[in-house]
DNA sequence: ATAGGGTTAG
């Protein structure tokens, strides 16, 4: 036995098989292993079908199906293989299947098997068998239980394994930082950040993109610059990409500028995610021009870096350029998909595009075969609300397969604000204040549509709602950040020292608007 | 002897 260990691993084929990189050169070495007789050692078949099973999972399965004594490694190796595809659920009967077999799983299973589960259900299930083997808890599938629990906003549950596992890193502490931030659970995540024993860049980056999820840009940036000055860690790139997000968000023009300058001679500066990054930043601070510049330099785009482009060229007012962007997208570059759809849908969000949006709904689906998400159904429903279709709008959102949210009603309940149909703006208000009791805006809004018509019960009703409901009016305010200082104005304020000159170039602004 | 987890476009 020990023989053949020996022999096997020193032979000039397995030490090719380590270094070997692709799955080409891997298939070569397989074609010699047969012909010469090597491919019954499972030393040998182990070690391929591990490796293919990363790029070619078929081709890895039909390797299985050849061993004829599979080990718990080979079935692992082929669990993690599909935990990579789109086909996770065959982990699970794999799994069965080795069980029917006889073959015990060992603590590299769980984790990978975790991570297969596409429901809560399932999670539940492969949680008993963890229980029912014992033995098998470790930091990784700590990790693994609370990603998957705060997947299926199981949250509390995530917490819990946090809470009773005796293995704690600094890899299980960011997993439940993101759980938490997920599920909007921001103290939480807070709490397990200052109470983590270390920290690092991805522990840093799990905050920041929690931040930015949550729209708590400010804090993100504080952090990053707190980060920053105290030299706490080496920003890697994906930390990078969430600071430019957090950036892009709040217009902070000069942070994400002197990223773009610090880095721009670092290696990663050229890559794809970076590049996209960029252009979404570009194009939300408002420099649309320098987002095309470097969307044209870009060597590799890819589908997120077209649709970053599109969406910013809209956002930017820039509708037909970013529609032509999409055709040329559609032309030569790679295949649209749902996020692409959003991005040129609201490219359309004007009356005259109305045609073009739906000709895009249907290619959507015809086409590209891509399933409509609730961000399409706003944006069809804003635009038909726009275009003052409410009966339209109404029962688009009737029709739709998912519950429509608050940016729905919400855009619908603008539509008709816009086209005073105070009739359907009641139901659409109806709608919006049992979603989202608190939010102060939807019952200003709403009291001044009653006020704009004279209908001063309705004015009444709100009022004792929001006193009822204990519904704070915040004042409304925003920022703006020139040369690295932060300029805050709430409504009304003439706090600020130059707020003299503002005012009257806003009084010109305005009334070029009104000629 | 070979295998596993956290951040990353709207």
């Amino acid at each position: 036995m020990n023989r053949t260990i020996i022999y096997t691993i020193s032979n000039p084929l397995y030490l090719l098989l380590e270094k070997c990189s692709t799955l080409d050169q891997l298939k070569q070495i397989h074609a010699q292993a047969i012909t010469i007789g090597l491919a019954r050692f499972t030393y040998i078949t182990s070690k391929l079908l591990a490796f293919s099973a990363i790029s070619d999972i078929d081709y890895a399965h039909a390797i299985l199906n050849q061993i004829s004594m599979p080990t718990i490694f080979d079935f692992n190796s082929l669990i993690l293989g599909y935990s990579k595809t789109s086909k996770q659920e065959f982990g699970i009967l794999l799994y069965t299947k080795m069980r029917n077999e006889g073959i015990k799983p060992n603590a590299r299973t769980f984790p990978v098997l975790v991570k297969t589960c596409d429901c809560l259900h399932s999670l539940l299930q492969v949680h008993g068998q963890i229980v029912k083997y014992g033995n098998v808890s470790d930091v990784y599938l700590t990790s693994s239980l609370i990603c998957m629990y705060s997947n299926y906003k199981a949250v509390e549950l995530a917490k819990k394994v946090f809470e009773e596992s005796s293995y704690k890193n600094v890899v299980c502490c960011t997993s439940l930082i993101t759980g938490c931030f997920s599920n909007g659970l921001i103290d939480d995540a807070c709490k397990v950040f200052d109470e983590m024993p270390e920290r690092n860049d991805v522990s840093y980056s799990a905050m920041i993109s929690g931040f930015v999820k949550n729209e708590l840009f400010n804090e993100a940036i504080r952090l990053f610059c707190r980060m920053m000055d105290r030299g706490i860690v080496n920003p890697n790139r994906s930390l990078l990409l969430s600071i430019l997000n957090a950036c892009g968000a709040v217009g902070a023009f000069d942070i994400g500028r002197s990223i773009h300058c610090q880095l721009a001679e670092d290696s990663f500066s050229n890559e794809l995610d970076f590049g996209t990054a960029l252009i979404n930043f570009y194009a939300k601070c408002g420099d649309i021009e320098k987002a095309k510049y470097i969307f044209n330099k870009m060597p590799c785009k890819d589908v997120a870096t077209w649709s970053t482009m599109i969406l910013g060229l809209a956002t930017n007012g820039k509708n037909e350029t970013a529609i032509d962007l999409f055709e040329e997208m559609e032309q030569k570059g790679p295949v649209p998909n749902d996020i692409t759809f959003v991005a040129v849908l609201v490219a359309c969000n004007h009356k005259t595009l109305l045609k073009t949006s739906w000709r895009l709904l249907g290619k959507m689906s015809k086409v590209y075969n891509v399933k409509l998400t609730i961000e399409h159904y706003g944006c069809m429903i804003d635009l038909l609300a726009r275009s003052g279709l409410l009966k339209e709008a109404e029962m688009l959102i009737k029709l739709m397969p998912m519950a429509p949210d608050g940016a729905i009603w919400g855009s619908f309940l603008h539509g008709c604000l816009t086209h005073n149909e105070m009739h359907l703006a009641e139901t659409g208000g109806k709608h919006l204040l049992a979603l989202e009791p608190n939010h102060s805006g939807r019952y200003v809004v709403l009291a001044n549509m009653y006020a704009n018509n004279g209908s001063w019960e309705g004015v009444i009703k709100l009022r004792k709602m929001m006193t009822e409901r204990k519904v704070a009016i915040a004042p409304g305010w925003s920022f703006i950040e020139v040369d690295g200082i932060v300029n805050k104005f709430f409504v009304g304020d003439r706090c600020h020292p130059q707020a003299g000159d503002l005012h009257e170039i806003l009084q010109l602004l305005n009334n070029a608007l009104l000629n």
